[in-house]
DNA sequence: TAATATATGTTGCAAATGCAACATTTTGAG
DNA sequence: CTCAAAATGTTGCATTTGCAACATATATTA
């Protein structure tokens, strides 16, 4: 285990994380492809870290209709409390994509400062700050797209939001089907809106590649 | 002061609270309407917490128009990390809406153990997480809330949340005006939807007093 | 490799929406 | 109370969008 490339764990050793583990009785845990790793009927106080292989946050709402709400990857963290509302009290699940390793720790633990005392503690507090404002921040981020009117002006925010962190040619994060949901736009209505887009000059685009002509 | 009624202290006493502000270096500041609380160009690692009265987090963009972000009131925190995006690189100021006590606590301050101690630091921690929690809640919600295709689901569901709350027949917690911005619709295209609606028997209205008729 | 599923691209049409311009009501300041 | 400002309600019209039904391209698996 490298537990330095999680970003819960950055700045503490291995070993210590072993150490504060043990202290928190955290638990690892395996699961195979498809298998549950956690539903959020039963409300958990925990956070789930993927230490290894994926997973997918599912909803399933009272018409049997499955979305796919988030995507998790090596390193990150989920929890009940982390980014999602379930107001509509559908059903919330946590699927593994692959085999998978997860490690659950519970919230007051974290909070709490432990007996022993435990060295790294206030780093891992600082850093489950910093991943709950990184969440946060892409979350708002998503809401200042989707409060632009048109596809159009959807599209554009989000590029240039790209176009800052990768330069004015960069490719999709994403699939262009993704996209279309990202920005909760037709799929088909979008692709129009993206021909236009280039018959205006304002992108050139081929695939997942794309210029951004006019830098705003 | 009574810092009991502030959600970040929560379960610790105003003496405690004293003397944690005391050991954190934490200042408190007042300020009269209109006066500038801070300006997010200059990033401070801070956190405010709203002591008295209120303030407007205001965005400028590069056209000059003016948006209001937020509303904080007795007992908000406000920050940089807290919950919003300003990958455009307007200009984001938090304003005092009426004379105003704010109190400015570092970061690293909460997350770190501080040297002496402080008996109440986890409960301080446990509590800026619940806060940060809610407000990513409250942020998914809206996401929810935009992802919707037509106006009139927007608000159905949005009026589902609210009817969980307070039951089928409640108030609205902001003006007409403010919630067509909200769900990110034509105001005047609302009020249409909002007719229909009613002509339609899925709710019944009366300015913000509203009925929902078939609660999903 | 072939076969199948998934992703992408295109278009007509009906529905939903933004916008503008206006009337009316409510609120708040003096 | 009076008056002005803000909020609310209404409607016609042009634009944008979702939807459906396609064709084609790419990816995946047997």
């Amino acid at each position: 285990m490298q537990f330095k490339e999680i970003n819960l764990f950055e700045g503490i050793s291995d070993e210590d994380v072993m150490r504060m583990v043990s202290c928190f009785g955290a638990k690892i845990k395996d699961f195979g492809e498809g298998e549950l790793i956690c539903d959020y009927s039963d409300t958990g106080e925990e956070v789930g870290v993927m230490i290894r292989g994926c997973a997918a946050m599912i909803r399933t709402d009272e018409n049997g209709e499955i979305a796919v709400m988030e995507l998790f990857a090596e390193g990150d963290i989920f929890g009940e409390v982390l980014a999602f509302s379930n107001e509509a009290g559908d059903s919330v699940k946590v699927i593994a994509e692959r085999d998978s390793e997860v490690m659950f720790i519970k919230y007051d633990q974290i909070t709490k400062r432990c007996e022993r005392a435990c060295e790294h503690h206030s780093r891992l507090v600082a850093n489950m700050f910093g991943l709950i404002a990184k969440k946060t921040l892409s979350l708002s981020q998503r809401i200042e797209i989707l409060s632009k009117k048109t596809t159009r002006e959807k599209l554009l925010y989000y590029f240039n939001i790209l176009s800052k962190k990768y330069g004015a040619e960069f490719s999709l994060p994403m699939s262009v089907t993704r996209l279309a949901a990202y920005i909760c736009a037709d799929r088909s209505a979008m692709t129009r809106e993206l021909s236009r887009m280039q018959a205006d000059g304002l992108i050139e685009m081929n695939r997942k590649r794309i210029k951004l002509k006019k830098v705003v």
